[in-house]
DNA sequence: CCTCGGTTTTGAACACGTTCAAGACAACGC
DNA sequence: GCGTTGTCTTGAACGTGTTCAAAACCGAGG
């Protein structure tokens, strides 16, 4: 469980002011060297208190995401107002996702390096997870709905799913890019997202229809990641649950 | 350079136990539920001893990886003498892969939590492990030069890494598969692997090629990951070892 | 005012990965 | 024999993330 646990306004003050710590920490000298004490100590507050708020050091992290998340929305604006056209609406939303990211961009690390690790919360297939990812996901499917664009049959359900795992592509190299102002990524998107909705087309053709329709298959096959017997008791995100929009 | 620092008969055998201890435990118990002291104990050896002749914990799983690559050649036999089919020389690679691995399969996960971090000296693309992504890629060159498969200008000089990243792909779903003995990820691998081939094959046609060499122009630029100066001269691998920050 | 229940806060304590100064050992030249 | 040099081995000690029992705090009822 996530596990907000603030009841009180003094309790959510003091989980924000743990995790201004710790981000404006992370961001200055990196999530490995940054410990426990020094977050608590910048937060004005015992060690573990910031347990008490946060199941651990990568939960931070998580906070972070989220965090990052309502940036990017401030930063997308209403540019998806302004345009149907599919590759500018695209290009918009994955350039300011790696703008939004930017400050911290040695932090993001930390999405990949648990993203395949089955068991790590961090990971963003976790439940843990879930709701953010679902949100990046229902951003996809907007630009997809509200762009003059035709696609076929067998992608439509999963197209934005798929320019999500595309997303996170471009972050994972943007991550490793170390070109000056990571303009090396800022190429990428732009030379990348006119073959997607190249792609897109080729997918209606005969040739390949059988391919897509098959690489479709797999993927909702994978989705309801077979994770254990799953404490099915679902997810208790009861009282504070409806993360909001 | 690993570090292997055995100068002595002795001392390589210390090393080997300690690493048996190691393997022993994690295939049974884990990686994160083993600790060191545990391994030395196993190993009737002190602490300190396994940190001379393995710079970290991590470092044993590199360790590993060779083992399993080994292990890995043991299992494909002469399977690539027996067959001038690319598919079935594909396929026989992948599989015997997969069986290499299954008793640690939950070890294997460490390959892709670190995969993405770049500085992690456990990544496939550090140039830790250079030498060993060197043989698997080579694997895959033969894998190709031995087939009867018509490959495309573009495509040629590129295609054994290309293959390599597949496995990757393949293991990293493999690394999640829990179905009843992996059997999803033997499937996988036979539903994947004509399409690759046909891939291969359209690779050629006039519609896509721009679209191939601008992807394979990508990864050529990915390749020499512009980590740092390069260190190039003398990776310390002075005995005492130079740690290093 | 006091008491009670829940929420928040504390800091000592724990187990872990890792380091390091010191010692043990082995081979060799004298 | 004896020192010398390089390899190997030891175990206490350090800093880390994390836990937990106890304390402090706070609002509401009596």
């Amino acid at each position: 469980m996530t596990e907000a646990t603030s009841k009180t306004r003094k309790g959510a003050e003091t989980r924000e002011r743990i995790l201004d710590a710790a981000l404006e920490l992370f961001r200055t000298q990196g999530y490995a060297e940054t410990t426990m004490r020094q977050i608590a100590q910048a937060a004005d507050v015992a060690v573990g208190n910031a347990y008490y708020y946060f199941a651990s050091k990568d939960q931070l992290i998580l906070a972070f995401y989220e965090r990052n998340h309502v940036e990017h929305l401030r930063l997308l604006g209403d540019a998806l107002d302004t345009t149907r056209d599919f590759q500018e609406r695209l290009r918009a939303v994955l350039r300011t996702k790696v703008d939004s990211a930017m400050p911290y961009r040695r932090l993001s690390t930390k999405l990949f390096t648990s993203a395949a690790d089955p068991e790590s919360p961090l990971s963003p297939f976790s439940p843990e997870s879930a709701p953010l990812r679902k949100e990046a996901v229902d951003l996809m499917a907007e630009v997809v709905s509200g762009a003059s664009l035709r696609v076929g049959k067998d992608l439509r359900a999963d197209l934005p799913e798929l320019l999500w795992l595309y997303e996170m592509g471009i972050v994972l190299y943007w991550v490793h890019d170390s070109s000056p102002e990571c303009e090396n990524t800022y190429g990428l998107i732009d030379r990348t997202v006119p073959v997607v909705e190249r792609l897109i087309g080729i997918a209606k053709l005969p040739v390949v229809r059988p391919m897509v329709r098959e690489l479709v298959g797999m993927l909702d096959e994978l989705r309801p990641t077979a994770q254990a017997p799953a404490p099915t008791a679902e997810d208790g995100s009861a009282p504070g649950g409806g993360r909001r929009r």
